[in-house]
RNA sequence: GCGCUCGUAGCUCAGCUGGAUAGAGCACCAGACUUCGAAUCUGGGGGUCGGGAGUUCGAAUCUCUCCGAGCGCGCCA
């Protein structure tokens, strides 16, 4: 059963609410003002203490007080608390804490008896959120553009369920449109090929790439030259459903090579049901709604600006109106031949997402995408009465270099870098980290040879380094602590009895504050939809664990491992183990393996 | 033309949803290995947070306006 560990830094701001309160009743301070806007949070610089907080300059105007008077009353209460042991007040009203060290003490304690939960947190109240991320579309493998939405979503599902988020995982198959025709038409071709037929070059527009090849020689074996005969009516379904079938198989296994996983597989073929306008035709529903709901008209659009389009026709069609809800101009449902467009069908998709119980909704697009975003929330609006949040994460390109020279690739060749190859040049573990150690909007440089370095720059391998340095440790401390359990959860247990009071050096103690920032960090970034801030901190813990092992060479009272003295030894053993033990989790988290050794 | 995203040290980027003197890596300079892993660490220089105005106790962060980059702009997905 998974462990809650409490958030110091909230149980620190409960105390300054706490506070509050007490002043109120003192007559000191107007009862029942608005705390919501109090935080407590590590302060930019150390000298400051260990946690400031803003709560005299946020009430001070309702309180009608002077920022400072306020700051110092509510720092008189708060210096009575057994766990704090100096307060002060400075610049505009900032009340700086510093807490006993039996405080920080005390979270490495929480850090051992949690584990692996150590910053699971019940942030989300186990409410639904449905995460809808890669949805490449189903002809032919993915390729490396794929790879940062890919793992984002992955890990952005991880660290939603890690702050208590009941999280979907659900990849949208894009199997209805235009060019799963085109994938049935090049895949008939390479059918004819695996019966014998000379099928000379590929025509301009359809898919070239030999991944079809097997396509067709399953349809061959399947059908023999039963197919040959029929009109291109009859064949189709049935070569477009077997070509999707292998596509997806092909992209789940490549989405397995990078540890990538979802819950659930939706199809947009199915939203039509057995065809427009049938009884089962979710996106025709969708419409009618829509329409009852006075969302939809028939008229016409301006002409679009800016790129001129040799195609267009002015025409009266059907529209929805996404400038009701935000967009900046109506969007179109139906197409000229009759069918859905694209809008029309993802609609009908976010409602169903709905319908299935969704408020939260989280859909990871590329950056190509984002002139879309508007229209889509738009439309959720429009299905949910307004009750349902979609939150769009656009992530953006991925420059591939090596040894910082571009990587050459050409689209209508289709010679594009896949998914497969990266990860089996570089590893899974390199791709997931380094497409994380990034925000997602900002563009991103992945260049093959940086990323398999073994050095500080190469941020992967640091942490990861972190980590095994951590468990060496514990393999040369049994000279010291012959009885040093090698199993974790034992050793964890086996580390609670050891002298914690005695990690009094600086270093250590600085330590200890940056491992209790985990679980409010998880917060953050869950809430923000953020995974690269895990990333982020995970260096910064493993450059702050490489720093305290150095003091050791010009300190030797400083290492971890004193000859004479277990206690000691155990002590530091265990402040060790919570950097490793968060290190591990922070990993997990992002997908990445934490190795016990690299050598 | 309009919309979205972005602009932070020479380079690559963080900056915890408005907090105090804006940080890290690379590069550059100077140092630390009879060691629990030097695949590491310590110190140093380096900034008009694109420009300007506004909001307030307080702005890299929010608003407006210019400048610059990328993406998008019915019947592709």
């Amino acid at each position: 059963m998974a462990v809650e560990s409490p958030n110091i830094f909230a149980l620190v701001l409960d105390k300054v609410r706490a506070a509050n309160t007490a002043l109120a009743a003192d007559g000191v301070m107007t009862a029942g003002l608005d705390q919501s806007r109090i935080v407590v949070e590590p302060p930019r610089d150390p000298t400051h203490g260990d946690m400031a907080t803003n709560a005299a300059m946020v009430l001070a105007k309702d309180a009608g007080r002077k920022p400072r008077e306020l700051a110092e009353a509510i720092a008189g209460k708060l210096r009575a608390d057994p766990l704090i042991e100096k307060v002060d007040v400075a610049g505009p009203g900032f009340i700086n804490l510093t807490l006993k060290p039996a405080a920080w003490i005390g979270e490495l304690r929480t850090v051992l008896t949690a584990g692996a939960d150590y910053g699971r947190s019940s942030l989300g109240q186990a409410e639904p959120v449905n995460v809808e991320y890669v949805s490449a579309n189903p002809t032919g493998p993915m390729h490396v553009g794929h790879c940062r939405g890919a793992v984002f979503g992955d890990a952005l599902a991880n660290l939603l369920a890690v702050a208590g988020y009941k999280v979907t995982r659900e990849y949208y198959i894009n199997d209805a449109g235009a060019q799963v025709d085109v994938l049935a038409r090049s895949a008939f071709l390479r059918y004819r090929e695996a019966l014998g037929d000379n099928i000379g070059p590929i025509p301009e527009g359809l898919y070239p790439g030999d991944y079809l090849k097997p396509v067709g020689e399953a349809l061959a074996k399947e059908h023999g030259r039963a197919l040959l005969q029929r009109p291109e009516s009859d064949w189709l379904p049935i070569v477009r459903q077997r070509a999707i079938d292998m596509m997806m198989a092909m992209i789940r296994g490549d989405l397995a090579a990078l540890n990538v996983r979802h819950d659930v597989f939706f199809s947009e073929r199915s939203l039509i049901g057995s065809g427009i306008g049938a009884p089962d035709d979710q996106v025709a529903r969708t419409i009618d709604e829509l329409r009852q709901a006075g969302h939809i008209y028939e008229g016409r659009l301006p002409p679009p600006k800016g790129a001129p389009d040799d195609d267009w026709e002015d025409r009266q069609q059907t529209l929805f109106r996404a400038t009701d809800f935000g967009d900046d101009v109506d969007r179109p449902l139906m197409k000229s031949d009759g069918t859905y467009t694209y809008f029309a069908s993802d609609i009908a998709y976010h409602r169903n997402k709905f319908e299935r119980g969704f408020r939260n909704l989280i859909d990871v697009w590329g950056a190509d995408h984002g002139g879309y975003i508007k229209r889509v929330q738009a439309a959720v609006k429009a299905i949910s009465g307004g009750k349902a949040e979609l939150d769009v994460k656009i992530v953006q390109l991925v420059k591939l270099l090596r040894a910082g020279e571009p990587v050459k690739m050409s689209k209508r060749a289709g010679d594009f870098v896949t998914l497969r190859e990266v990860v089996d040049e570089v590893g899974r573990d390199a791709v997931r980290f380094m497409m994380l150690y990034r925000k997602n909007d900002a563009a991103l440089d992945f260049d093959f040879v940086k990323v398999q370095e073994q050095s500080r720059d190469n941020p992967v391998f640091y942490v990861q380094y972190g980590h095994a340095r951590g468990c060496s440790v514990f393999r040369n401390a049994l000279e010291v602590v012959p009885d040093l359990p090698s199993d974790s959860n034992a050793r964890r247990e086996r580390l609670l009895d050891a002298p914690l009071e005695r990690l009094d050096d600086t270093g250590e103690a600085s330590l200890l504050r940056r491992l209790a920032l985990y679980p409010r960090l998880v917060e953050a970034a869950a809430a923000a939809h953020e995974p690269h801030r895990v990333a982020f901190y995970l260096y910064e813990l493993a450059s702050e664990f490489h720093a305290q092992w150095n003091r050791g060479k010009d300190a030797p009272h400083l290492r971890f491992i004193i000859q004479n003295d277990p206690l000691m030894t155990m002590a530091r053993l265990a402040l060790v183990q919570g950097v490793v033990t968060v290190l591990a989790s922070g990993l997990g988290l992002l997908g990445v393996e934490a190795p016990e050794e690299m050598r």
